[in-house]
DNA sequence: GATGAATGAGCCTTCATTCAT
DNA sequence: TATGAATGAAGGCTCATTCAT
């Protein structure tokens, strides 16, 4: 019995994550997705609490997961010597992103629903949160680096607050713009090289 | 009485304007702003048709006015000679922006509105739009310049909308973000640089 | 200026036929029909007093003819001799409801109003009302003649109600069905053959 | 709690019936209904789907069983062989009208539900579709017995339509008449009579 | 007399959530 | 634990009618 269960577990996830995928978290329907999924409300309710509590379930794994990626990639290039930064910060970014798009498209409902269908939920906000923590680590890295902007530092935080989103908002849109992973690769390593460029030219750090 | 009325008819927009900030047009009640604006859902109807129609009396002058500066822009600059688009780029390009600002920060609601709240109108995908008028003016820049990449047109494409997309998301962050108005503009001014730089370390056109 | 009004007042009627026509009295709406017609729904409500009146305007001097009509067929038939009743009958009855058909059918959209959209008015039993009037002059024919079932005067007049019910229903049912004009005069020339052969097997008077 | 629930239920159909009957069912309100019956226009939802599948939820049974008896006599009828059909007509069809009418006067609310208040459902042309009924076995029966009129076909089944109708809409009258049950056969029996004699006056068949 | 905005009650429908079974 | 009917508030919208201009 406990493996039918399963089943209808499973069921009412897939079945939740299209419907919330098509309609957006607040614009869907529990009864449609219970009756789609084979079970009622209440057992929703049961399971999962409530409707946010369904939309985590899908989503929250993926979501934590992603963001244990990034930081990890930030810690560990934070944790290189200055000169490792420099002469490995391509190759080893590059390969560390490229295991985080994989990741992303393994799971590109999860993705897309966390970026386009999440309005209502506490992910509503997931890129921003991205968005911080590059921020963060940005401002660690500057420090080590030392800029010559940073005398004004609420200049230089909203400087690399909109910089930042430059990079994260464009980063996603490969997956908003239903791009192929593999070409996702490339235009994510030539907007490494944008975003290099335009930082370097913004901050005059050679 | 037509004062009276011109009274009422100004404080829904208040209110409806408000309402709209606050919770986005889907989720902002018709009866709520009428008790507020101190009529009727009957009224409203009658002179906005419907919800859409009162959302767009409040924005919809805004988004043409704002849509109809930016094609100005790019459409003066696409006139100038390649040599004028070098030599007062910086200078035309910036005090035009510096316009579209301004007007931007005049009508602060409702530009937030725009880019926040009007999913599920006809504008929920306004950003997409601005992005696509820069896109065009971008391929035909291009052209005239001449670019090494030219010969793979979809990477192109794709790579040009990337980084457009980064450029505007980002610019918008200045009213989403909250920032005011001549910090934005300044800000706008270093993003500028950013994107000119990132732009010519992608496409090597010197 | 005059004219002008008279104009608009022969449009809205004209607007207002057809929509009651289409939508039948009480799904028509008020304000559609004095968009259409090129004025207001005040004008509307000063011309015609209320919804119900801008419907009787278009259909009640037709109903007030069509029964008038009927009445003096019914009455000249009653006025008749018993003799001149059996002789002339046929003729002077074929006769006159040919130009009852005729009147009918040069107003068409009025009589269908009057017998398929006039649910919500004082018109909704314009049949009944027919029915009536038919039955009041049967049984003065009965009496005349004398019959058999007389004895029992409820049954007698349920009876009559019945058949005339039948016969009227069958007899409006040409402009419900649509019919062509000549055709319908042929029909119902049939039809009071068989009404006519019906009633005496039932009363069996000869 | 069942039993509570069972009478919710049936408290709504009687409220709903006699709402209907009132008002016609496109007059009557959903959230009249609701509050006499004790409920919520949602409890109504979830039980009935929506206001028509209510309006059925009371009316159908009836109207399928209705429609089943009317065809089984037609279809009996139609097999008896000629010369049964001549002799046993009167008493057989007698007798299972005399069926059918108990079957309707046991049903009193929802026959004249089906016959008057149905404007806006699926039922709305429920006599036609009896008529119809009728109007193929009087065709079957006519080409079997062979008649003068057949050479023209579209005359032959006008006259036909005229005639039927002209029976049941009579017939349906002791319903609509509220005339009491057995008084109802008897005006019937009578009706049967007036439409055989007129149908022969018409088709000269004997 | 014409106007048309305002009225205000009403419509059907949908929803997330609860809770007795 | 699963069920699914009940809840009750809220949704957008339409209407005939009124009335100040």
């Amino acid at each position: 019995m406990a493996k039918q269960i399963e089943g209808v577990y499973e069921k009412v996830i897939t079945v939740a994550k299209s419907e919330f995928l098509q309609n957006g978290f607040q614009r869907a329907s529990l009864r449609t997705i219970a009756t789609k999924g084979g079970t009622t409300t209440g057992s929703i309710y049961t399971r999962f609490g409530d409707k946010e509590g369904l939309f985590l379930a899908i989503v929250e794994p993926f979501a934590t997961k992603l963001l244990a990626m990034f930081i990890e990639i930030q810690e560990n290039f934070h944790n290189f010597s200055r000169k490792d930064q420099r002469e490995q910060m391509c190759e080893y970014t590059s390969h560390s992103v490229d295991n985080m798009i994989d990741f992303m498209y393994e799971h590109l409902g999860e993705c897309k629903l966390l970026l386009e269908g999440s309005q209502g939920t506490k992910f509503e906000n997931f890129t921003d949160d991205f968005i911080s923590i590059e921020e963060e680590y940005t401002h660690k890295y500057i420090e080590t680096v030392g800029c010559e902007i940073c005398e004004n530092l609420k200049f230089l935080k909203d400087i690399v607050h909109m910089i930042t989103t430059a990079y994260f908002e464009s980063f996603f849109e490969v997956i908003r713009h239903n791009m192929e992973k593999e070409e996702a690769k490339k235009y994510i390593k030539v907007l490494s090289n944008y975003h290099l460029a335009g930082f370097e030219a913004v901050f005059q750090c050679t």
